[in-house]
RNA sequence: GCGUCGGUACUCAAGUGGUCAACGAGGGGAGACUGUAAAUCUCCUGACUUCGGUCUUCGAAAGUUCGAAUCUUUCCCGGCGCA
């Protein structure tokens, strides 16, 4: 039986400093942090082999728990010896909790609406929210757990805490996230305190089943660690009460989840981690733009973790170091310099921007996985500098010099 | 030469007297995407616009009509059939 540990190498200077570097030990390899962490929701990265997301650096892989169940069963998943085994990934894993999906199938479907607001909350009027609670939603939530209907073919299901971890130990991640509920940043102060504090209660429940699912562990088997997810929308009270609920509760650590202000998120979860057991690794859940990775790590977040670099990479929109690109606009198609010059993966030491913009514009698999392939590796780079940049002092020049090239106009 | 069918925006292709600047698809242009319902989605694609409209279009010209992409005549071009 191998623990899963986490050590501190190195603070960032100043009294009240949250950046840290550091290693996350799992019986699988170790995670050299702060780290972004690489999404294969249905146990795949999109586009890519297992070969491709370890040759460009990636150090975890995430799968979810909700699409594994439903497809292709996660007792399957457990027989198969682990979704890591099943998909020949070596390394270290993660699983979410399916709490995600909540706001997703729920308020979320059908909308625009994204887990990040640029409208301030107070705008939002009640009559706005009620709208968002009408129409087919796909998740239907009460104290107990939530309802879901398949997205595939609309069979319903239901998760609670105890269900998720069962499921969650079916897969057999090393890193697994208690079951809460991800809120959408238009609901009301009023919703975001119910809905957190009955992700606290969820987060005992799953802590409970958790133990319990360990005690009847085959000896020698490897433990999982299970992380609790914060909660408490936009609103700092609801923030830091939710951090030392937790914080107080026995988990290995913590991720912090659902809405945020996109103005201020990084502040957000600066009040979160400074109320968290510093000695727990910290996930960022959900987040990939370069700019937030820098607010994360600096406000002291480990993992971090996005589906944006290989969505948009399978869309065409890819980052440089001087912003983003859209490889399709016409402007790229004689383009035969590399996507990034100072990039060293695998697409832009091979192909020409002219020929990805070719291959997106002809609709070939291939555009797919050359796009994700760079933007992973653009991101994973991006942590890996920050974590080098804490161990030598020199984190803010490396977010000053970046941050100036990549968003300027 | 006669007969016949057809000529609609970048392409294909609807439309057969008013609700037509003209369905739809493709192509083209641009945008979005943050714990994956996503190799997806949205917008634009005659010109000008103070975004309310204004103007010029459906092979060409001339007609009929209050009104024509739609009806008539002639011409031009293409397919097919007969000579």
């Amino acid at each position: 039986m191998k623990p899963i540990s986490f050590t501190i190498e190195k603070k960032m200077p100043g009294q009240k400093a949250l950046g840290r570097a550091g290693t996350i030990t799992t019986p699988h390899g170790d995670i050299k942090t702060p780290a972004f962490v690489t999404v294969g929701t249905k146990a795949t990265v999109k586009a890519l082999t297992p070969e491709m997301v370890a040759d460009l650096g990636a150090q975890v892989v995430l799968a979810n728990t909700y699409h594994l169940y439903l497809e292709p069963g996660d007792e399957l998943v457990r027989d198969a010896g682990g979704f890591a085994k099943f998909m020949n990934w070596k390394g270290p894993t993660m699983t979410d909790s399916g709490g995600f999906q909540v706001f997703s199938l729920g308020v979320a479907f059908g909308s625009k609406v994204g887990k990040l607001s640029k409208v301030p909350q107070e705008v939002v009027t009640g009559e706005e929210v009620e709208k968002e609670d009408e129409a087919g939603k796909l998740a239907k939530i009460d104290e107990d757990g939530v309802t879901f209907k398949s997205y595939k073919d609309g069979s319903v299901h239901r998760f609670t805490p105890e269900r998720s971890m069962e499921i969650q130990h079916n897969l057999g991640a090393d890193m697994f996230f208690a079951f809460d509920e991800c809120t959408s940043p238009m609901a009301p102060y009023e919703y975001q305190k119910e809905a957190m504090e009955r992700t606290h209660r969820w987060a005992k429940r799953s802590l409970d089943a958790h133990k319990h699912l360990e005690t009847r562990r085959p000896s020698g088997e490897n433990r999982q660690a299970l992380l609790g997810v914060v909660q408490g929308g936009r609103h700092r009270d609801l923030r830091e009460e939710s951090a030392r609920v937790l914080g107080a509760m026995d988990f290995d650590g913590y991720g912090i989840g659902g809405s945020f202000d996109k103005d201020d998120m990084t502040t957000a979860v600066g009040w979160v981690n400074a109320i968290l057991p510093e000695n727990k690794p910290r996930h960022l859940l959900g987040i990939g733009e370069p700019e937030d990775l820098f607010g994360g790590v600096e406000n002291g977040c480990d993992l971090f973790d996005c589906v944006a670099p290989t969505r948009m990479g399978r869309n065409g929109t890819l980052h440089t170091r001087d912003g983003k690109i859209n490889i399709r606009n016409a402007k790229f198609t004689r383009d035969f310099t590399p996507v990034d010059s100072e990039c060293d993966c695998y697409t832009c030491k091979n192909y020409t921007r002219a020929y990805i913009s070719h291959l997106f514009r002809s609709n070939e698999m291939l555009a797919g996985t050359l796009g994700s392939i760079h933007n992973l590796r653009f991101l994973v780079t991006l942590v890996d500098q920050m974590r080098e940049a804490i161990l030598d002092d020199t984190f803010d020049t490396l977010k000053t010099d970046f941050l100036a090239r990549y968003y300027k106009k």
